[in-house]
RNA sequence: GCUCCUAUAGUCUAGAGGCCAAGGACACUGCCCUUUCACGGCAGUAACCCGAGUUCGAAUCUCGGUGGGAGCGCCA
């Protein structure tokens, strides 16, 4: 039986009377009732009451509801709703705070798509505490530019202001072919020789093994040695894969590869390293060894999460909270390092910090306060919703942040 | 082709089966304030993609359709 039922109900038809210029309706009072526990069979009991005292609210003037509504509110519950200035709730937050991260890849400067998806990790850091680090994801030698590591590092103190630890995963290799060699010992990833042709075409779209997979582990560390020697594979001659099912149903998932051989001169490390993890080795490892509690990361990476759950499981370590956010495209404003490298290299842009440009130096230098990406980033909460907009009206809405 | 995510006003969103007659913010309209602009205050217009199902009851759960998005790299 529901406690002070009959004060309840006067309190709930207030309520809907003050809020509808002095008239409820019976519905509003028995719906919450049912919240608050009542069985449907003793509706029957219950609707004469009802009618009762919803002729008497009505029959107040609504200066009188107002006013016994101030006394009886207390005595009701109220949907919870979300203040406009706070962010979602995450679950299960330790008591020691949250550890999040941001993990750009350094191959050119940071531009206001980073900032959307990555402010609000930051953000969370500040509301929970914990630790919040920049994980330079500089794996690949290829792409990365020297010039980015103290850019990154410039343009997240300015936009975050709150990073525990900068981290280079270069300095880690050593750290990432331990877990190889783990992976290998568990029986859970190989070193394929097949061509990157041959392995999509004969074996992952027809959901087949590829002869590399069934070998014993004893050649698969072999071959590991091999590739890690300066006299062994060539560059891609052999990938460490992992073995996940090559029947796997979605194509993406079946045996993705963790590491490969690129001789190219890295800018921090030179020729010291041959073997470079892929990214969903490398991010499992740090991921892990960092102790990641929450991680919120853009839609794109949805099945890299996938993946790298997958590592996480052999290890019998917990996959932290992920949410993917839904990405902001411009419809006018192409933010991909390729399309600003080349602009820039061919005069259109005078480099990365220009004006006309969306990079986070270019904000900086026009002036921007990044309390501007914060109320940006509150407002827009945690939503998976895609979002196309174009720059003038992310401009408009920037400016007005900054403003307030 | 296969896997997956998603859908609330012009825009960003609140919303976890009844307390939703759908709340807020921006924009818009009107009024007040102000010498003007800005700010502030008050009022107003405006939305649950479509169709089935489950239920006493669906914005909320399920299925289908449609629209939008992502992934299927020896990039991250």
């Amino acid at each position: 039986m529901i406690e002070n039922i009959e004060k309840k109900m006067l309190a709930y038809a207030l309520k809907n009377a003050v809020e509808h210029e002095g008239k409820c309706q019976s519905g509003a009072v028995l719906n919450p009732l049912f919240h608050e526990g009542l069985d449907k069979a003793e509706v029957k009991n219950i609707m004469p009451k009802i009618n009762e005292v919803v002729k008497k609210v009505n029959s107040m003037s609504l200066d009188e509801q107002k006013k016994e509504l101030e006394e009886t509110e207390k005595l009701i519950s109220h949907r919870k709703v979300r203040a406009e200035d706070e962010l979602p709730e995450l679950p299960d937050v330790p008591k020691t705070g949250v550890v999040m991260r941001f993990a750009p890849a350094p191959s050119g400067a940071l531009h206001v798509g980073h900032a959307i998806s990555n402010v609000i990790s930051s953000l969370y850091v500040e509301k929970y505490g914990g630790k919040f680090y920049v994980r330079i994801e500089d794996t690949n030698p290829e792409k990365t530019d020297k010039n980015a590591y103290q850019t990154i590092k410039e343009d997240c103190d300015w936009l975050f202001g709150n990073v525990t630890e900068y981290i280079i995963q270069s300095e880690r290799l050593e750290l990432y072919y331990s877990y190889a060699k783990k992976l290998i010992e568990k029986n859970a990833a190989y070193v394929c020789t097949c061509s990157q042709e041959d392995f999509k075409l004969k074996y992952a779209d027809k959901m087949q093994n590829c002869p590399c997979r069934d070998l014993d582990n004893k050649e698969q560390e072999k071959r590991w040695q091999k590739m890690l020697d300066k006299k062994g594979y060539a560059e891609g001659e052999a990938v460490l894969r992992f073995k996940s099912n090559m029947q796997h149903k979605n194509p993406a998932m079946r045996d993705f590869p963790l590491a490969r051989i690129s001789l190219k001169e890295h800018p921090k490390q030179g020729t010291k390293y041959r073997v470079w993890p892929l990214m969903n080795l490398s991010v499992s490892v740090d991921d892990m060894e960092l102790g990641m509690t929450h991680v919120i990361r853009g839609k794109d990476h949805h099945d890299n999460a996938e993946r790298q759950k997958m590592i996480f499981e052999i290890f019998n370590k917990p996959y932290p909270w992920t949410f993917f956010m839904g990405r902001i495209k411009f419809s006018d404003l192409k933010l991909g390092k390729r399309h600003i490298k080349a602009a820039i290299e061919s005069g259109e842009f005078s480099g990365w910090e220009d004006e006309k440009l969306p990079t986070l130096v270019s904000l900086r230098k026009r002036g921007f306060n990044p309390i501007a990406f914060k109320k940006f980033s509150i407002q827009r909460g945690l939503t998976s919703v895609d979002k196309v907009m174009d720059s003038k009206e992310f401009f408009a809405i920037l400016e007005r942040f900054s403003k307030e």
